[in-house]
DNA sequence: ATTATCTATAGATCTATAGATAATGC
DNA sequence: ATTATCTATAGATCTATAGATAATGC
């Protein structure tokens, strides 16, 4: 899977085969249909893998007691973590135009509860929604410009520019209440 | 290229066979070459043809004398319309991983140079920079979870995002003022 | 002579399956 | 008996080229 990561956010789905796959795993390409019935169950659990803690985080976000605008800061700021965070921009795997197909109905399932969790702490506006669920999934497009990029920046940075977008001014309590938020999860 | 636009857009590129272009576009497949040297010379004139009038806003709004707030809103907002108001979700081609093959390394520059000319509206600052292209370029994942979006609405909105990202509240008479500029030019 | 198409195909894959093999566990 | 691998390969493509053909223009 690890091998999988690698190549499917570099190089795509389709243009990854499971001969390249298998040879980064060390197995041969046959070897690989022994843990998956095919290519695209290795993309489900990717998928999978990836969305699950985004959406740990959302619903503990939503039954904590605490106020919209720092729990939507406190999602934001985790979700850019974990899309961008680890050694294999995942984040990557949701621009893959393959997230259509008909056989990964569970995981857009997944990633519709999370934007839901982000329409109910953005008070129901889908308009805005929209636009913060793709600033915060656009992650994976800055850093394939730019790879080095500071991720824990740039999630401080992506979670105030949501709360801007929604009309708050993010401050410096805000920031540790929201900080204290995740810790606390 | 109508074609190619259709079905690089909505089922990537790899994934996209010469033969089915050729078929939409009522060619055999062979006959596509006598048009493009290669498969990949289709995608690169398509994302020339997307970034091109991007990239003649762009430099037109550089150029123009107002307050960098109303140019970097009406180029937003005129990316936006670009990218996602026409028949075929062309921002989805600017998703693709293909995007970084050293063949296409003229589109890239030029990207980049739009991108450039944010950072100019914007002040310098790079990660406002990120978050802003990011927002405007997630266009594509929006209308892909949303076909039927209202391009307008999301262009405005977009483009208000954008500005109180920036620190600034956008109103009437700055959109005024920027659909003048876009008019204008 | 040039333009734009076509048929046919070479050559190179790619995914998935069949069946063998070796190591481990009951 | 189960687990995890391997070799070999079937069957289905896919891109790009070669060369023929018909229509149009000089």
């Amino acid at each position: 899977m690890d091998a999988a990561a690698e190549l499917f956010t570099g190089a795509g789905y389709a243009a990854t085969t499971t001969r390249a796959i298998a040879e980064r795993a060390g197995l041969r390409q046959a070897s690989l249909y022994y843990h998956f019935p095919a290519k695209e169950d290795l993309l489900a659990a990717l998928l999978a893998e990836t969305v699950r803690p985004s959406l740990d985080v959302a619903r503990a976000l939503l039954k904590v007691d605490a106020p919209a605008s720092t729990r939507l800061w406190a999602l934001s700021y985790s979700d850019i973590h974990l899309l961008g965070g680890g050694p294999h921009n995942l984040g990557a795997l949701y621009l893959l135009p393959e997230i259509s197909s008909p056989g990964l109905a569970d995981f857009r399932a997944e990633r519709f509860e999370l934007k839901d969790a982000y329409r109910a702490l953005i008070g129901g506006a889908a308009a805005l929604t929209d636009l913060v669920f793709g600033l915060v999934e656009s992650t994976a497009l800055v850093r394939r410009d730019t790879p080095d990029v500071d991720i824990e920046a740039h999630a401080r940075h992506g979670a105030d520019a949501v709360l801007r977008i929604t009309g708050t001014e993010p401050g410096a309590m805000l920031h540790a209440a929201a900080l204290r938020l995740l810790k606390d999860s």
